[in-house]
Formats: structure tokens, sequence, C-alpha cells
DNA sequence: ACCCTATATATTGCACCACGATATATCGGT
DNA sequence: ACCGATATATCGTGGTGCAATATATAGGGT
């Protein structure tokens, strides 16, 4: 089980990121997406996914529709904005930054071998 | 500025870091080795850093012993115990393994260049 | 028809956390 | 005497994950 806080910082980056590469999901989906591409190691729950997803579309990051494909359930999709992407950027910087921090503690493993 | 999240997300795993690193260090010195480790990019206030300690502490991944050294103020030392390199290594595992997931996310800039 | 499971979204309440603000104390330099 | 740097400590506020709970729908087995 991963700590609550490292669940925190890395769900809005995550989040962004997968819609960036897919260019459109729903929550439900990228609940089952996040699973398969940890290997299993990351299980977000509709808890923590959807008050998520409400937040970003506040604050501009994402846009929803809802749909409904022939002979399949109503499905709200998520794209992201063009501020999302400007924000994809910004969050892959800071976490950058900081792992970089932690890879220069945990050692040289890298440059050496 | 880094978000809370992300700042709450790391340290835990950089303090552990540190101080497997420099063997034993105090409040203040980690503050500004953390500083300067970043690149003045990750700046831990006091507000941050002592309850930080004192929850380290309380789990007993470190312990402390107040100190005199000659000519110098009083300060509180810290270092790990062996349940805190324990928790480290779990820490590491913790990170890399969303680490891992961004990484893979952000494209496979790495291998192909 | 009925039930169960999987799919799909939404909300509430609790526990936890960073950190600005604030307080206290000590040292060296001017 | 004063000031800035050093050094530790704590409180209040705002923000967060997430279990629990609720609601709705499609498909398959009996």
């Amino acid at each position: 089980m991963l700590p609550k806080v490292l669940i925190a910082a890395s769900v809005k980056p995550i989040m962004l990121a997968i819609l960036a590469q897919d260019g459109e999901s729903y929550g439900y989906e990228i609940i089952q997406r996040i699973h398969a591409l940890s290997g299993g190691k990351i299980q977000w729950t509709a808890g923590t996914l959807y008050p998520v997803l409400h937040r970003l579309e506040t604050e501009g990051l994402v846009e929803s529709m809802w749909r409904k494909p022939d002979g399949e359930r109503r499905r709200k999709y998520y794209r992201l904005t063009p501020q999302g992407e400007a924000a994809m950027s910004t969050e892959k910087q800071q976490w950058m930054d900081v792992n970089a921090v932690l890879v220069q503690l945990w050692g040289p493993d890298l440059a050496l071998r």
C-alpha cells in the first residue's frame, strides 16, 4: 500500500499524463488504466478519482462531455484543455526536480554502472 | 513553488535519506542541506521540518540527543534507527514505483536519445 | 421474472498534513 | 545595548485521500 501523501502528490500529474496520452477517457476507465500501468501497485478508488476530476475541471485543466456510444452506457468523457497541457508540463518539471534530489541522495547508481 | 502535496510526499523519504547519508544532523542544518541539495527549489521552513522530525521519532525511525559542541550552541542531533533504515528502503521503493509510471507516461525519451 | 456482477458516477465525514505565524532562547559582531 | 543569524517548538487553517454510502444501468445465468 502506497502512503496517502504519495498518492496525493502523484494523482494530478498521472491523471493529466493519462489524458494527454489517451486523448480522452472517463473515470472508470482511468481507474483501470492506472491499475494496469502500475502493475497493480496504484489502486485508485472512485472516492479518490471523481473529486480530483471535478477539481481539475473547476481549475479549467480538463473539460467534460456526457456521451452514449451505441449499445454502451452513457459516460462522462474528459479531455485536456490547453491550460491542462501547460499544467502537465509544470507538474512534470516539479516532480523531476524533487526526483533529482532523491536520486542524488540514494546514490550515483545510474552513472556508475 | 512546489505544490504542498509534493512536499508532503517527499519530506519523509528525503529526511531519511539525508540522515542515512550524513550519519547525524539537526533541524536547522537539514533545512540548509536540502536547500543546497535542490538548488534552492526545496525550501523547508521550521514549521514544516520540526513536526516531521518529532513524528519520525514517535514512529521510532530516528532517535535524538541534545549535545553542545565546544564553542557552539546546543543542538538536538538526530540519527536513523535500524527501523529508520528499513523505512528508507520502503519509501525508496514506493517512490520509484510511482516514478516508473510517470516516466512511462511521459514518454520513452530516455531510451531513445 | 429474478438475481448477481460489472460498469459508471457522485457525495459525505474523518483523519492526516504542510506551513505561516508566533514564541522563546543564545551567540557574535558592531 | 542592539541586531541578525542560529536553533527549536507549537498552533490554526486550509487542503487532501478514501472508506462508506447512494444511485443507476447493462448483460448473463437460473
